[in-house]
RNA sequence: GCCGAAGUGGCGGAAUGGCAGACGCGAUGGUCUCAAACACCAUUGAGUGCAAGCUCGUGUGGGUUCGAAUCCCACCUUCGGCACCA
């Protein structure tokens, strides 16, 4: 129908401009930020707010492909957000303390803010490049003191508060170079130290900490939040909550000691207490050394010692063989009054719970290892009800439903939880024991033995002993960091060989004081800088109530599943503890959580410089422009999903755009070897050309109403994937009669629209196209509304129903909409197909799913 | 080890109880070209058949269901986290 026409244009077609990104971009990039298009009215009401939040970079040098992949997708959000009326914020800032700074500042003198800054000016740049809405004048670095005097001030609030407490605990320690090590410093099962080789050994110092567990019960709740289900599993399984009871055990008396003592353990089945053959304290427990018997010191000392060097993981596997060491003491059951021996095992740890546990070998996996190991007795004292074999011995029994005490004196028969309830209440009345609770969550260590941190605001006073530790008074911040450091090669705190840091007046007594030297971590800075972001840099206070109010909670935060527990959880501790201090009014940071995936190394490890499998994502973008970048990383995995790296593909998304490109600009024209094959393939060409242009139209509108339920889920790869068959199909009519018609302009609009937020530039260029050549004023296609697609248009009026014999496909029949099903299965029995293959059966039952398919069940 | 997630063509992936492999890459054949590149068109899970078709097929083994990639149980492999990398 068309041929004659094809061929008389296009010999007169001028010759089609190409897509060529690399003059597109730069100038649209310029353009917008001009016109300041990207910056939030946080004042502005007019609209919903809609605050997206991306973690922050640590400034590493030079922006990966990897730090795209996030960033990418959250820009699209926000574009997406804002065609839909929302007044946007989405700042960027970096995460400026850190190991990496002080190790270059060890390798090669250069000071670790000259290092980290030189770094952000790089990144700043790469990030410029991606076209992305980032509200620069939002912008903070946590290195800044601007920045860190409030994490100090914090810090004095917490301890007001007895939110912060100093307490000792344990670090990795090389004993040659006399440094503390971070665990990444700690190399291989052996554990040795990076530099030099040397076992590391675990070293006690006084350290200060965030009590994170005030708060174990609420962080088990989420209202009103819309996490993922994983990373709330994950978070309760950290938190760990345990209920069950502490219950009180005394020392017996013997020739080395006096006895009395009492030892505390805790154990969430009370129900078991007569099946305890055994106590275990942790190495570290207190009372180890006063109840070691002299003939097991030698062997005692060396497990103590031994158990110091191992990783808390390697201490709590569960399928290497149990070890331990008896001291010699015994213990006596209060409530058997029964005499068992007293052990020390490294799968105990010091910090969970009481640092002590009653074995129950019967009824309890790691017990019932180790009693075997050490041929300890293994008591059985629950059974299942009604049950009434004899009792094995020498054998673990898993707990099931419908227990009963059994051999548990005057509570045998009870039902186990009510035979807990009977002991602890018991032990209760006789001060042996109460009800308890404890938490695997443990409070939060921020004390850091580094100097590229903030310095935390307290005084050590040498000059009054009554003076102590002393906190600064909040006029007294920031304590500001040194302009030069002194690194060692070996490592070690720099600020702690800084004279001019160190000395300064006790704030008390005015007498000689000694700066603390410990640091906080970076996790600090990382658990309130969304807040910060809405006043950068206000001077008077940490953050703008008015602001936050308005603002929080964020509406979507955006970043990798490996911050799932630790980062999360400290956000949510400072939004509680932020909360009673009377500083904001939400209690929860984040309404919507997505973890994206990571974007990995070729050899399918993450991403870092020290790896050598970093990507960079300038080459690409010089060559084929940063929307084909965008739109490859959006297209090529899920986004929640991890994958390694490859470019191969981007080549596919690339003809796309050119695609999308070739149809706005050049609708009326045919590839040289489209005549020669035959015209335009496909159903369409066959169509009358009413019908076509409606095909098409019912495609966009489809499309349209996918794609916008797919942006709500975030689903990319797939809202990608309908693009590019709307296209393909206006690639089809393209060069027909259907090109040019109300139709295919109203296609082409909405194509626009949706790749709006992906691919910003060109969409942003064709869009200016378009509207210069209908005379029109230039409107941003990033400040049009979102359309809505017409459900009148895209309904089917027949559907093609599979047919299935017994679960296998057999046929299709195509069917008009609404039919009864009686109709259905007379026509489906009717078919020749369905015919054949029910020869000679008998029909049991005809499953009919409506608008999705028939299944005929035989015999 | 413990907690969490994922295993689908040659590759990235789609389909989350109802037509497995959408979309893209790669490959093969073709059109255009002096030629190549680009672009465009066609084919492309495996096996079998002249063909209509048939059989097999979603990490492995079992189960539930008229029907399972999808739900359940066990196992294997890979990835993230395990409290001083950020």
């Amino acid at each position: 129908m068309t041929s004659e026409a094809n061929t008389s244009t296009a010999p007169a077609h001028p010759p089609r401009e190409r897509y060529d990104p690399s003059t597109i971009e730069p100038r649209w990039q310029a353009r917008w930020d001009e016109l300041g298009m990207h910056r939030t009215d946080l004042r502005d009401d007019t609209r919903p707010k809609y605050y997206l939040l991306t973690m922050y970079d640590y400034p590493s040098g030079d922006l990966h492909i990897g730090h795209w992949s996030i960033k990418v997708p959250t820009d699209a959000i926000s574009r997406y957000r804002r065609m839909n009326g929302f007044n946007v914020f989405f700042p960027v800032g970096f995460d400026a303390f850190g190991l990496p700074a002080e190790n270059a500042a060890i390798k090669s003198g250069v000071h670790p803010a000259t290092w980290t800054m030189a770094n952000i000016e790089r990144m700043r740049g790469q990030l410029r490049s991606m076209g992305a809405t980032f509200d620069w004048e939002a912008e903070l670095v946590t290195a800044t003191p601007e920045f860190y005097r409030w994490n100090q001030w914090f810090f004095l609030k917490f301890l007001e508060k007895g939110l912060a407490y100093r307490a000792m605990a344990p670090v990795d320690w090389c004993p040659k170079d006399q440094v503390v090590l971070a665990r990444e410093q700690v190399e291989g099962a052996e554990r040795r130290c990076w530099r030099c080789g040397t076992p590391v050994v675990k070293r006690d110092l006084e350290q200060w900490f965030y009590r994170t567990t005030a708060y174990a019960d609420e962080l088990l709740e989420y209202p009103g939040l819309d996490w993922p289900e994983p990373i709330r599993t994950m978070q309760r399984n950290w938190i760990g909550r345990s209920e069950g009871a502490e219950v009180e055990f005394t020392v017996a008396p013997d020739e080395v000691q006096p006895g009395g003592d009492n030892i505390r353990v805790f154990t969430t089945r009370p129900d078991t207490l007569f099946g305890a053959t055994f106590l275990v304290l942790a190495p570290e427990h207190a009372l180890v050394d006063s109840l070691t018997h002299p003939e097991q010191r030698d062997e005692v000392d060396a497990y103590r010692l031994a158990s110091r060097r191992k990783s808390e993981i390697d201490r709590l596997s569960t399928d290497r063989e149990k070890t331990g060491v008896a001291l010699g003491s015994d213990a006596l059951n209060p409530i058997s009054g029964e005499r068992i021996p007293i052990w020390i095992a490294d799968y105990v740890l010091l910090g969970y719970g009481t640092g002590a546990i009653m074995a129950v070998p019967a009824h309890d996996a790691r017990d019932f290892a180790f009693a075997q190991r050490f041929e300890l007795p293994i008591r059985r004292v629950i059974q299942a009800h009604g049950q009434e074999e004899a009792l094995v011995e020498d054998a673990f029994v898993a707990h099931t439903p419908d227990e009963v005490l059994v051999d548990s004196g005057p509570f045998t028969g009870m039902p186990a939880p009510e035979g807990a309830s009977a002991i602890t209440e018991t032990l209760e009345s006789r001060g042996q024991g109460k009800g308890s609770v404890t938490y695997r969550l443990r409070d939060w260590l921020v004390s850091r033995q580094r100097a590229w941190g903030t310095p935390i605001p307290v005084v050590y006073c040498e000059a009054e002993p009554s003076c102590g530790v002393v906190p600064l008074g909040e006029d007294q911040l920031p304590v500001l960091l040194p302009e030069d450091f002194e690194f060692r090669p070996q490592g070690g705190n720099a600020l702690e060989f800084d004279e001019r840091f160190l000395r300064t007046a006790c704030p008390r007594c005015g007498g000689v004081g000694r700066r603390e030297t410990d640091t906080l971590e970076t996790f600090v800075d990382s658990s309130w800088y969304w807040w910060r972001y809405l006043s950068p840099k206000e001077d008077d206070a940490p953050l703008d109530r008015d602001l936050v109010d308005r603002w929080c909670p964020v509406d979507q935060y955006t970043g990798g599943a490996e911050h799932a527990v630790m980062h999360l959880l400290y956000s949510r501790f400072f939004a509680k503890a932020l909360a009673d201090l009377g500083l904001i009014s939400e209690r929860e940071p984040f309404r919507r959580l997505f973890n994206q995936g990571q974007i990995l190394g070729q050899d399918g490890e993450r991403m870092s410089k020290s790896r050598g499998n970093v990507q960079d994502p300038d080459e690409l973008v010089q060559r084929f422009g940063a929307d084909t970048v965008r739109l490859f990383l959006m297209f090529m995995k899920p986004w929640e999903a991890d994958a390694p790296w490859s470019a191969t593909g981007i080549g596919g998304v690339h003809r796309f755009l050119s695609r999308v490109w070739t149809v706005v600009l050049d609708p009326h024209g045919t590839e040289a070897s489209e005549s020669e094959s035959g015209g335009q393939a496909g159903g369409d060409a066959e169509m009358d050309p009413p019908a076509a242009r409606r095909e098409l139209l019912r495609l966009a509108h489809r499309t349209l109403r996918d794609v916008s339920e797919l942006y709500e889920g975030y689903r990319f790869n797939v809202l990608i994937a309908k693009l590019m068959e709307l296209t393909n199909g206006l690639m089809r009519a393209r060069g027909t009669a259907v090109a040019g018609s109300g139709e295919w302009q109203e296609s082409i609009r909405l194509t626009l629209l949706m790749l709006a937020p992906l691919a910003p530039h060109m969409a942003e260029e064709l869009w200016s196209r378009r509207l210069a050549e209908a005379g029109e004023g230039w409107r941003s296609v990033h400040a049009e509304r979102w359309p809505a697609w017409d459900p009148a248009l895209i309904t089917e009026d027949t559907v093609e129903l599979p047919v299935q014999i017994n679960g296998k496909l057999r046929d299709r029949v195509s069917l008009p909409l609404g039919l009864s099903q009686a109709d259905i299965e007379g026509a489906v029995m009717g078919r020749e197909k369905v015919r054949a293959n029910l020869a000679g059966k008998e029909v049991v039952r005809v499953i009919h799913v409506p608008d999705r398919l028939v299944n005929i069940v035989v015999r």
